[in-house]
DNA sequence: AAACAGTGCAACCGCTCTGAC
DNA sequence: TGTCAGAGCGGTTGCACTGTT
């Protein structure tokens, strides 16, 4: 369906606007009200398009209009938005009382997404970049193993294994490699005592299940020399570095594992150290189950600057291995 | 001091949605 | 039901400003 423009483009005024124009707009939405905008440019005196007009009105000149850097709140409130309703940007402006949906919309592009993305965010899925994680060192290393995999699980996401299993094959030069070294780890496996028999205690983790039905390697889910779940649960209980407390509040091992609802939540619970490290503020659990990567740290990030905030919202992540954890352990 | 590059933001463009007729 | 105008939305552009060499 056809469209005639909006205005008749031909000696309309574009641009930045100038005062007296602001004026006129102003003084003429101040004595009739706003709307009717095609018609408002006419009986206003002004030779703009009436679109024009209402950009202008509703985006710089309306009195509530909050003009000014944005507060810390606003900006953990747009990530927030953000993650749930993505570029709706009306929507979320509709949360932000004074901002506008073109304020917040630029205030993402220029800042907020540029340091997501800086600190390995996707900023469209608000998930860790898989292109930023140096998997090729570590899937290269000859330590490279079911085991070393099944304890990568508890770090990355499953999207992330996936890539890893598939570099894994392709590294080798055929998806047969990888399997090879799954058969390898067979024995590993299978010789390992079942140290905690009932299973049903935890859910099976589902990130696993993702992992063995992958098409790639072709043949993999469907080979009988595959370990099943339980016995890569039990490979990983088995040999999980970590013991009693080590890096929790006091949480054994065996209780993360009854407890957590998959093996990265409970690599996330382990990560308790890295919560207190950045604040004592209560609310970093949410920050942890948050779609979002930030939450409430007002109190501590206020009248921060810009790299202050940065600071603090790296630390946030979930997905960054804080230094009390070496990785050299899990490997 | 000048040239260049990078950044931020105001404004525009094209499309969709909604309601009146 | 179809058409149209008005309004709104999200993406993109262009320019002014700032920092760097």
């Amino acid at each position: 369906m056809g469209r005639s423009p909006c205005c008749d483009k031909n000696g309309l005024k574009k641009g930045p606007w100038t005062p007296e124009e602001d004026t006129k707009l102003i003084q003429y939405i101040q004595t009739h009200g706003p709307g009717n905008w095609r018609t408002l440019p006419k009986n206003a005196g002004l030779e703009r398009c009436g679109k024009s007009c209402r950009l202008r009105w509703t985006n710089y000149l309306r009195p509530d209009i909050k003009r000014g850097r944005f507060s810390f709140e606003e900006e953990e409130t747009i990530i927030q938005l953000h993650s749930v309703l993505g570029n709706k940007w009306s929507a979320i402006a509709a949360r932000l009382p004074g901002r506008t949906d073109n304020e917040i919309k630029n205030y993402w592009n220029t800042h907020i997404r540029k340091r997501l993305l800086r600190m390995g965010i996707d900023p469209v899925t608000h998930a860790p970049r898989l292109d930023l994680l140096d998997l090729s060192s570590l899937l290269t290393s000859p330590q490279l193993n079911l085991s070393n995999l099944l304890r990568l699980q508890t770090l990355l996401n499953p999207e992330a294994l996936t890539l890893a299993l598939n570099l894994v094959a392709a590294n080798n030069g055929n998806p047969d490699g990888l399997l090879q070294k799954l058969q390898e780890n067979q024995t590993f496996l299978n010789s390992h005592h079942l140290q905690n028999q009932d299973n049903t205690a935890f859910q099976q983790p589902s990130q696993f299940t993702n992992i063995v039905s992958q098409e790639t390697p072709s043949n993999l889910a469907t080979t009988p020399s595959f370990p099943n779940q339980n016995q890569c649960i039990q490979g990983i209980m088995g040999h999980f570095p970590m013991n009693s407390t080590d890096h929790s509040n006091g949480q054994s091992f065996q209780d993360n594992l009854t407890t957590a609802t998959d093996l990265s939540s409970f690599f996330y619970g382990v990560s308790d150290q890295m919560k207190t490290d950045v604040s004592e503020n209560s609310s970093f659990d949410s920050v942890l189950s948050s779609p979002a990567p930030l939450n409430s740290a007002s109190t501590y990030i206020n009248g921060s600057t810009e790299d202050e905030r940065e600071s603090l919202c790296s630390s946030l992540l979930k997905f960054e291995i804080p230094e009390c954890l070496d990785l050299a352990d899990f490997m």
